[in-house]
RNA sequence: GGGCGAUUAGCUCAGCCGGUUAGAGCGCUGCGUCGACAUCGCAGAGGUCAUUGGUUCGAAUCCAAUAUCGCCCA
């Protein structure tokens, strides 16, 4: 018995048949039980049998009940009369029946129901098949012949209404099984198909990805591979289509032998008759699919082909497929190459509309991402499509994910046209070495070179989406906001000619180490603006992909990270004070430890700049007028006198005040928890530590601060 | 009916081998056109990490139950 799909007409595997829970009926049929005198119906004795699908029981040919079923105890051997038809059929008991299920009676139709057929076996029952494979009623249904499935369940009813033989309906989910390519409902059928007996091939398939030979990523898909492989069931791999490999079975007209041959054989081995002809048939084109690792390479040859390209490193597919194509590749090539294909199987999400609903053609979702090519370029699909491969099973292909990758790709466009446009062949006639670096290149090219690891790191772990993000990161963040933004001063303000050629040369190293890092993800757009750098080889396809530079400036990073931090707190104070971003403003700088005075005065330039400072000093200012805040021990004064309201500031200080409260509340809490210190590792305490006494510290400056505007204000 | 997974900012999602002031993008608010970029810049608001219990000095993170949703298999 095989799934077969009426309008593609053609029998489907287990797998292709999508289980749907539809709302549906139950109708209970009076089957009159025949009088053993007369052998005629009973007209006050019957059974009532529950069914979902009345139709079939012009194909019914026995009652079933369950043994231990008390209610239908004796009535073993009896016959009952089929309403509609005129036959007789006998009652059986059989085990499989659901007592619970309507009645507790059912029809048996073996022709038509996979339990049925089942149950017909054990008993010997006759099947009658009553459709065509149209799904049509055929000559064994009587007057009903001609009707269709849905025709003859209606025809049907109203003659057992109309016979007295309908004896109740009620409503009723049940589960349908749908034909995966047309969604068709499937009928079962009784035809001789081609199996692959699947027990013998599923044992190595597990074993395969429990020995770790086959690593699923992520790993929790191999608990679905396991599920299926250890309930696998016997593969129908006849298809009744035009399309496909025809199978190459042969038959001997004349005595009937099986020949299953390569190329047609020119007379039957057994009875040497030359009238032969081929099965009709053509192969599931799944089953020609998991030959795919080796019969596209030249199998069952051994050329140097097969030799190189199987089995190979990995597969990339999702998860939809896995018992479609990558179990069966695994069961195949271990079969017959006795070698798994690939060792590893990285399953990305599954590409969802905006709104996560699955695509499909028939919901009319389908993003095509040949539009959005046409529309945004490959470059930007390709890199959002990256940055969404997250270990999720779904993600969502929505417009503003797009944009942003888009807005990304522009960003480097223009980063790159300032980077060009700036530098000279000049400017590149010198090497690296030479160069006197100041803090900014050593924080940039420290900052390269982390990401660098970090995204060869994630690549390796197929974290695509967290390789995009330090690639995007980095270039946004740290080359356009702060590296190029600095290189500003340089080009020009700076009288220093050496220091110039210094920072053009790095924006230029910078960039082009980054263009070949981003090169995967953005093939065109790294390509095109490659061509236009100066640059060594043909084409940024064949470069070489960066490669970590084992020095790292571990103290530029820290000194930047202060200036990071001056800026950040005087931007902030600007902000929240409404002052202009056009006003230049009167800051002094002072800070206990010499080594940050020294690294602030050295970098002046660069603060004024970026903090859009007119007037910059160092060493302690007359505090008149200033306001205060600080940065790790920097001390950052801010003259607002005249520029701001000193409303504003009060009520600034007063939620910062706020904030640094609850925190401090909350580190003094832990740190007084005799547990807490005693059992949390020393470093932890450490740190808790630190962060209390900056709590504190920053608490006795805000309370100071505030007393001293108030001060002002009277 | 069996199994798997999810639930974190308005939205989409990271974080989850326990200790961060819980992050990003989009959206939102305020200010802004300084010689790459308004497809932009600066700053900000917004979360009792579904609920309830447990383990722990400490839970978004580990365990259990509940609820809701999704997927797979019968």
């Amino acid at each position: 018995m095989v799934n077969w799909c009426p309008r593609c007409s053609t029998a489907v595997s287990d797998i292709e048949v999508e289980h749907i829970q539809k709302k549906g009926k139950l109708w209970d049929i009076k089957y009159p039980l025949i009088d053993e005198d007369t052998n005629k119906p009973s007209r006050n004795e019957y059974l009532v049998v529950s069914t979902t699908r009345p139709e079939t029981m012009l194909g019914d040919t026995a009652v079933a009940v369950n043994p231990n079923d008390e209610r239908y105890a004796g009535y073993k051997g009896s016959k009952v009369y089929l309403p509609l038809t005129g036959r007789k059929i006998p009652v059986i008991e059989d085990g499989f029946v659901d007592p619970e299920f309507g009645t507790g009676a059912v029809k048996v139709t073996p022709a038509h129901d996979p339990n049925d057929f089942e149950m017909g076996k054990r008993h010997g029952l006759e099947q009658i098949n009553i459709f065509t494979p149209e799904g049509v009623v055929n000559e064994n249904g009587l007057s009903y012949q001609g009707l269709d499935r849905f025709q003859a369940r209606k025809a049907v009813l109203k003659d057992l209404k109309r016979q007295g033989y309908l004896s109740g309906e009620k409503d009723h989910v049940l589960s349908i099984g749908k034909c995966s390519r047309c969604e068709s409902i499937v009928e079962p059928r009784i035809s001789l198909q081609w199996f692959v007996s699947t027990k013998k091939l599923a044992g190595p398939a597990l074993e395969a990805v429990k020995d770790g030979r086959i690593r699923f990523i992520p790993k929790k898909w191999e608990k679905i591979y396991f599920d299926w492989m250890e309930n696998i069931r016997d593969w129908c791999i006849s298809r009744q289509l035009w399309w496909g490999h025809r199978i190459p079975v042969y038959y001997c007209k004349k005595c009937g032998e099986v020949i299953v041959a390569e190329t047609r054989p020119r007379n039957c081995p057994k009875c040497a008759q030359s009238s032969i002809e081929q099965d009709k048939d053509v192969l599931d084109t799944w089953f020609s699919s998991c030959l795919w690792p080796f019969a596209t390479l030249g199998w069952p040859k051994k050329d140097d082909q097969l030799d190189y390209f199987f089995p190979t490193s990995v597969l990339v597919t999702a998860h939809d497929i896995i018992f479609f194509w990558v179990a069966r590749m695994i069961m195949m090539s271990l079969y017959f190459m006795k070698e798994v294909p690939f060792k590893e199987v990285f399953i990305n999400p599954l590409v969802n509309d905006p709104s996560g609903q699955k695509m499909s053609k028939s919901k009319g979702n389908v993003v095509d991402p040949m539009d959005i090519i046409e529309k945004q370029g490959a470059d930007v699909l390709r890199f959002t499509l990256c940055s969404l491969t997250t270990p999720g099973k779904n993600l969502l292909l929505g417009n503003d994910k797009i944009e942003g990758s888009k807005n990304f790709a522009n960003k480097i466009w223009n980063a790159s046209k300032f980077v060009l446009s700036n530098i000279d062949k000049g400017v590149l006639d010198t090497d690296i070495g030479d160069l006197s670096l100041n803090l900014w290149d050593k924080w940039i090219l420290t900052r390269l070179n982390m990401t660098i690891s970090g995204v060869k790191r994630n690549l390796e772990k197929y974290n695509f989406s967290f390789a995009c993000r330090m690639l995007y990161d980095f270039f946004w963040s740290d080359y356009c906001d702060w590296y190029i933004e600095a290189s500003k001063v340089r080009i020009y303000y700076c009288r220093d000619e050496e220091d110039k050629r210094t920072a053009l040369y790095l924006l230029w190293h910078i960039l082009e180490t980054y263009l070949r890092m981003l090169h995967p993800f953005m093939p065109h757009l790294t390509e095109n603006i490659w061509q236009n750098a100066p640059h060594e080889g043909e084409s940024i396809m064949v470069a070489d992909y960066p490669q970590k530079d084992s020095h790292l400036y571990h103290a530029a990073q820290r000194q930047a990270s202060v200036l990071f931090g001056i800026v950040g707190q005087i931007r902030k104070i600007r902000s929240e004070l409404n002052i202009s971003p056009s006003a230049k403003i009167k800051v002094n700088l002072s800070a206990k430890d010499e080594k940050t005075r020294d690294l602030v005065a050295r970098n002046s330039k660069y603060l004024e700049n970026f903090a859009r400072i007119g007037e910059l000093t160092f060493g302690e200012a007359s505090q008149r007028g200033y306001i205060s805040t600080q940065w790790k021990d920097t001390h950052i004064y801010i003259y607002i006198l005249d520029v701001v309201d000193i409303d504003l500031e009060i009520k600034r200080l007063e939620d910062e005040m706020k904030k640094v409260s609850l925190l401090h509340e909350k580190s003094k809490k832990k740190m007084a928890n005799p547990q807490f210190l005693n059992k949390a590792p020393q470093e932890v305490v450490a740190k808790e530590k630190r962060k209390l006494d900056e709590f504190t510290g920053k608490q006795k400056l805000l309370s100071g601060q505030l007393d001293r505007i108030k001060n002002i204000k009277r």
